[in-house]
DNA sequence: GTGTTTGCAAAGTGTTTGCAATTTA
DNA sequence: TAAATTGCAAACACTTTGCAAACAC
C-alpha cells in the first residue's frame, strides 16, 4: 500500500484542492491538511469538527458537512455506510472493505488481499454494478 | 429456497408472535400478517406504517418503529444498513446479501450461491465475526 | 387486577438549507 | 468587483421517549 503522506501539508492540501477544483479557502485547506496528513482515516462529520476546533480552526458544523460532501464528489473521499444514525468518510479511496466495532462505533480498512470473492452476481438486466461494499462486523469476544 | 408462507396468515403470525414470546397484539398481529405472509420482504418503518393504515389498521408510527425493533431483536426479522437516512427491515433472516438500487431505493436479495467468497479476513485479536453484510450498488445502465 | 403495550406529542439526533456577510480570484 | 464560500439559525427527516390511557392475561 502506497503511503502518499508528504512532509509538505500545507503544499499537499493546496494541491489536492486545485486537482479538485475546489478553491482553496482558509477552511477547505484546514480540514485538508488534517483530512489527509496522517495515513487513512475514517471520520465523521462531527468528529472531524472537534478537531478542528481543537486544531484552533474556526469552522462550522455545517461548512464540515459541506466540505465532506464536496470532497467526496470530487474523489477525495469516499463515503462508507455501516451505521444507520451517521455517515462516515474514509480518505482511502481505493477500492477495499470494512470492519466496523459495533460496539465502539469504530472502523478500519480491511488489508487489500484478505478478502477475496469467489463469485460475485451478475447485475440485473438494465443495471450495472456501482461499487460492492463490505461490512465486516465485530464484536467483543466473549471469555 | 424455501417458501414458509402459509395458507393462514392470522395463525401463522400468532405462532411466530407466540414463539417470541411477544404478546399478540392486535397492532403486532397485523403487523405480523403484513410482514410475513407475502414471501421475504424488505420494509422501511414509513413504508410499513403507510401499508397498515390502507388496510385498516390503525397503528400509529411510534408502534410501528417499536414493533420492527422488537421483532428484529426476536429474530423475527434482520436490519439492514444500506442508506445512511433510513433503516431498512428484511423478513429473510437467513445468511444472505444485497442488491441496492441507489436512485429507486431499491432492496433485493441475492439469490444464495450468487455470492461467495474465497478469502474472508480474520477477526482482529480480541474479536468476533458477527456477521459479514454484502451490498452490491447498482444503477441503471446508460445506453 | 396487574403488568404490558399503545398512541400521542414532545424531544432528540444527525444533516441540509436559505440567506446575509465575507472571502477569493 | 463578480462569483464563490462561509456561518448562523432555522428547517428537516427519521427515530426515540415519557407518560397516561387502553389492553392482555
Amino acid at each position: 500500500m502506497v503511503m502518499d503522506v508528504t512532509r509538505r501539508p500545507y503544499a499537499d492540501a493546496l494541491d489536492r484542492l486545485r486537482k479538485a477544483q475546489l478553491r482553496p479557502t482558509r477552511q477547505r485547506l484546514a480540514l485538508a491538511k488534517l483530512l489527509f496528513s496522517t495515513g487513512d482515516r475514517h471520520v465523521t462529520a462531527e468528529a472531524l469538527h472537534k478537531e478542528a476546533l481543537a486544531n484552533r480552526v474556526r469552522v462550522s458544523l455545517a461548512t464540515v458537512y459541506n466540505t465532506l460532501h464536496q470532497f467526496t464528489q470530487a474523489g477525495l473521499l469516499r463515503e462508507v455506510v455501516v451505521d444507520p444514525t451517521r455517515s462516515y468518510f474514509d480518505t482511502n479511496t481505493s477500492r477495499h472493505h470494512h470492519f466496523y466495532w459495533e460496539d465502539e462505533h469504530d472502523l478500519a480498512d480491511i488489508p487489500d488481499r484478505a478478502l477475496e470473492f469467489d463469485t460475485l452476481p451478475l447485475p440485473p438486466e438494465g443495471t450495472e454494478i456501482a461499487g460492492v461494499d463490505v461490512v465486516v462486523r465485530l464484536r467483543r469476544k466473549p471469555d
